[in-house]
DNA sequence: GCCGTTGTGAAACAATCGGTTCAGTACCGG
DNA sequence: CCGGTACTGAACCGATTGTTTCACAACGGC
């Protein structure tokens, strides 16, 4: 063996992160990324190939970050399946509201899923994830009585999901907090007035 | 006077419309922009002084083809203020569904309204008049008794605009124009469902 | 025909892009 | 101390970036 490993490279993926929610895929340059990363242009393509690779990690490493945050929101069984959802709904109003650049997910989706299919898969694949979470509560929830059956779960739980999207794009623009906390109330309201006799 | 002008922005605009539209506004080269055009290098920054001009104009542009669709969506007045409601989001499913690339105004404004003013600017202005048009819908509707009157109409508007990313985010991930058009049903049918009552 | 404008074509610009190469240094286990 | 690995520093690559420049052709009004 030899010399250890002086850096890990989970953090420095964590910093790359940060640019590229900042700034997207094309607009952040390699060394954007080495000053950024504060390792070496040559261990940047040494550890993690090329940029393009080292974009696809990120996004993973913020997918594995949101399960963990999604894991400690339902962790101690001490809500009921739609309270957990509307803490899900919350949290995501605070993830909205509480930093100034949007989601890397959702960001790079319009960027580059449309073009790049590796990027796509990641993206599909830890949106799946979260759909299907949100589905599994909303089937719970009608049981316990909650709230009435749905229909569909799988394109009531995409409802929610797509939600989030919006209020992304609408602080963006309008830089209200107040507003996306009203449209989260709404949603949340919309979800207890689903029945399935209506729908 | 002298030479007459030989080609029409308008046209020409429109057509680096729609590249910007495939790639967004990074991952366009200028030399992308003259094939797409047609013209020469020299006059596109002549007639546009810059690319980044030039973007600002598509965007202007493609902010005034939104309108005239909603005026000719809203033209003739044989529908109801909800039922006109009802056409903007079927019209909205179109736009999402129909075309492989997502709408300029969503992609850039992830894109560049958190970076660059002017964008934000010419965003923000045109969203605020889609929301105002359906804000105006709903007091409509309620007036007519089509709906309960909203307690905040302004951002029942804004949550029906904000449906509207979070479906193209979905498409993109899962190419599915059913589901599309499904939670575009969940959207109308908790529209008819907000009461003031309730919320 | 001539002036002034509009557009063309191509070359050239400096700057930056993503990526490679390599000699040299820091460090570890044996 | 030594062999092998981890990492640095910097130079370097060709390609491409957005933008400018300029000589020239096409055209309309006087």
């Amino acid at each position: 063996m030899a010399r250890t490993v002086a850096f890990i490279p989970r953090e420095k993926v964590k910093q790359a992160l940060r640019v590229f929610c900042r700034q997207g895929y094309h607009a952040t340059s390699v060394q954007d990324l080495v000053e950024a990363m504060q390792i070496n242009r040559s261990s940047l393509y040494n550890s993690f190939k090329d940029k393009h690779n080292l974009f696809l990690e990120c996004l993973r490493s913020y997918a594995e970050a949101g399960r963990e945050d999604y894991e400690a929101l339902t962790r101690g069984d001490s809500h009921s399946a739609l309270q957990t959802i509307d803490l899900i709904i919350d949290h995501m109003v605070g993830v909205t509201v509480g930093r100034a650049d949007p989601c890397i997910d959702i960001k790079s989706c319009f960027e580059l899923a449309g073009e790049n299919p590796e990027v796509q898969d990641v993206l599909k694949k830890s949106s799946m994830r979260t759909i299907m979470d949100l589905r599994y509560l909303l089937e719970v929830a009608a049981e316990a009585g909650e709230m009435a059956p749905q229909r569909d779960p799988q394109a009531t739980a995409s409802y929610i999901f797509s939600s989030f999207s919006g209020w992304h794009q609408s602080y963006l623009l309008f830089q209200d907090p107040h507003l996306i906390r009203t449209m989260a109330e709404l949603l949340k309201a919309s979800l207890r007035r689903m029945n399935e006799g209506r729908f």
